[in-house]
DNA sequence: TATGAATGAGGGTTCATTCAT
DNA sequence: TATGAATGAACCCTCATTCAT
């Protein structure tokens, strides 16, 4: 049951589940019925159950598998020229990465139980390396440990996926920030741009005409209310 | 349906169900049954159903409740004295409220409909407000935006929910250095606390004997095998 | 509970439940939500309940109600001119208002239960009446029963309700011609529209052009298909 | 899901839900819980839905089903040798068939929806070709068109179904007439049956003694109320 | 072994009826 | 007495899991 199936049929039916349901948990989450996944995979849902214990199997399942890639990319970078790049670069690649597949997520926040001691540690390992060597390069401040920085990557992913609205990884960019050398920031000039003076909201500047001051005629109505009457 | 109910029984069993309502989901989100928050409330489900038209109702209740609360709180601290100090002690503030009621991170992070223009609104110039403040005071850097702040400390309650082990609030620490001016950061000397080599685990130090090396014997074991074989 | 309150506010309260019961019953059937007819009467629904023992007896109040109005026009036309035109206007009139108000048709269809014997016995008696004098008239077929027309009439009510489309009232005149005695039928000369030859639907003249055989394309390939192939 | 499945057993449950479901709704109509229907039909709710969508589909293949049966009738009917009587002998035999059955007088009332048009034309169809052949023999009147029969027929399914007593099909009888030529009713002898003198119900002779006048003491009460009294 | 049909325990919601105010 | 809030059984429907084929 746990182990791999040796048949050549039955391993590529496994690798058919285990792909229809990390696209359909990245996709809905947990929500999508085990029918569904088992409609995609094109078998039936006891060939599923065959495979997998109960759905919440099927879950670690897939999620170790994410792990795996990523703790693989971790490796392949360890080695590179610029420690520092290398080390910002992956958790920019990994936060990516979750962006489109939110499995991945849940891969790193989740715990996976039986497996969590050898995956876990995995993934935990390979990210340490890649701090490590930062932090040697003088890239990354001395007092963060590799739990806190991948508390971080998780909510990296977290965040992003809330404001899924460009600039595309400025979440990331000034969480990154928070872990660098108080004199390598990533810290711009403050953006000009106009914000509407109630509830700031980016007011995107109209090529012609006045600028705006407000983002809709609700918020100028609140605007004129909040000036002082004239004596 | 909507208004406040004018008998008193009414009105209590209507704060009683939002109550229970607001238990059941910091623990454990939308999934509760309703049934089960009507059992706590000690009312029937009709009851539930009398007050609130739909359980996505009761649930936008609930959160628009909370909302207003730490609303509240930003108001009150727009006059105090140090405004770096207002602005950081309540994102921490927030914080930890968060970690107590799981379902205040979702009133910020869901989308309140209908509603959500003014509730959001409020929210968001709110704690805009104590931005500027600090930023003007030089404490807070100025290319970050409101939504940008509002999005980071959502992530921090993530973040610390996933990491419930001590020190509470290192992530907000860690996430509010993101927006300090450089020079300001509450980065500290490298604890010279001791990690597993091999999964890089604190390793609490035994008051008396050799120190330890390895969290555990697996890994112990695990940095045998990785040790370079003498010829 | 049963007889006449006495008090003058009591006695309003039970007209305007038994008003709005019987607009909603005639709209809805007995599908209207008893706290719905509570509310277009302005009353509460304990209200309803202190004036009728269940939501049951409200509608049979209702039902009597009505068939005390129909009982009271058919014997006012005891004593007309025209026995015939008496009997077969009474059944047009009822039926026509059986199309306004459903609860008609189920006042004389259903079973009034205790109340049964009274108010099912003044109707029937007051239609024996008309029909006697039809009979006796030659307007009416001798071997017909009360009961039978009282059956035939409610089938009126429900066929005209299952053919609300023009013209109004055809099934009722051609039930009636049931009725008549041989000589006297309501036949007409066949009225000579077009009707689809394959599914019969009445063809809607148009004002140009060749008359239309069939009532769509789909019944026009139908009759394509039908034709023998020539050889 | 709507085609026919594969397997024995799955097959045997549709049969059996379908059967269930025709039962529950003939004798209680929409009205019956699927639960109970799947009670009845030894299966689980589950599998209800598994074949049906919702329940309303599942009505709609009970009438379905229905009117396919009553179209293959009349159509084996079309080629009778007396046109007459397989037309009056068709609208009674469903009318039988709808006394037992219910379902069958909603089948031919309802809309079907998306099937409609199918389900509904061949019926119509059928029924039109039995009503034009007899009208060509000169035993319907020409004046009535299909629409018109169609729903005296279902209007006769429900006089019958008010009045279950006998004589049976005596409703239909009576309607058929409407639609006969002039000159061939069914008009009989008046029945010289007694009925009561109040309230018009048939009286059963005794076989001995006085016969009765009234059919029971309390209308015998009302007669005596209402003779004048000796001055 | 693989299939997908069957199960049945809930889930959200409605509404006739009761009862505290 | 009138109100309308509270009750809770019942309804339709879903879906994780089991099991006959």
């Amino acid at each position: 049951m746990s182990g791999q199936p040796q048949r050549a049929d039955a391993r590529r039916n496994r690798d058919r589940i285990l792909q229809a349901a990390f696209e359909a948990f990245a996709v809905d989450g947990h929500l999508v019925p085990l029918d569904e996944i088992a409609r995609r995979a094109g078998v039936g849902a006891g060939t599923v159950y065959r495979n997998f214990a109960t759905k919440e199997a099927l879950f670690k399942a897939v999620v170790a598998d994410r792990i795996d890639r990523i703790v693989d990319e971790a490796q392949s970078l360890l080695h590179a020229a610029d420690p520092a790049e290398a080390f910002y670069g992956y958790l920019t690649w990994v936060v990516e990465r979750a962006m489109i597949n939110h499995a991945i997520c849940d891969a790193l926040s989740t715990d996976l139980d039986d497996d969590k001691t050898r995956k876990d540690t995995e993934f935990t390992t390979a990210l340490d390396a890649l701090l490590r060597k930062a932090q040697a390069a003088g890239a990354v401040r001395q007092d963060v440990t590799v739990q806190e920085v991948r508390t971080l990557l998780v909510g990296c992913m977290l965040m992003e996926r809330l404001r899924p609205q460009p600039p595309r990884g400025r979440m990331t960019t000034l969480a990154c920030d928070a872990l660098r050398s108080a004199t390598k920031r990533n810290e711009t000039k403050p953006r000009n741009e106009t914000r509407c003076e109630i509830c700031a909201t980016p007011l995107t500047p109209a090529p012609t005409g006045r600028p705006a001051r407000y983002c809709s005629p609700s918020c100028r109505q609140k605007a004129h209310r909040r000036r002082p009457k004239p004596t």
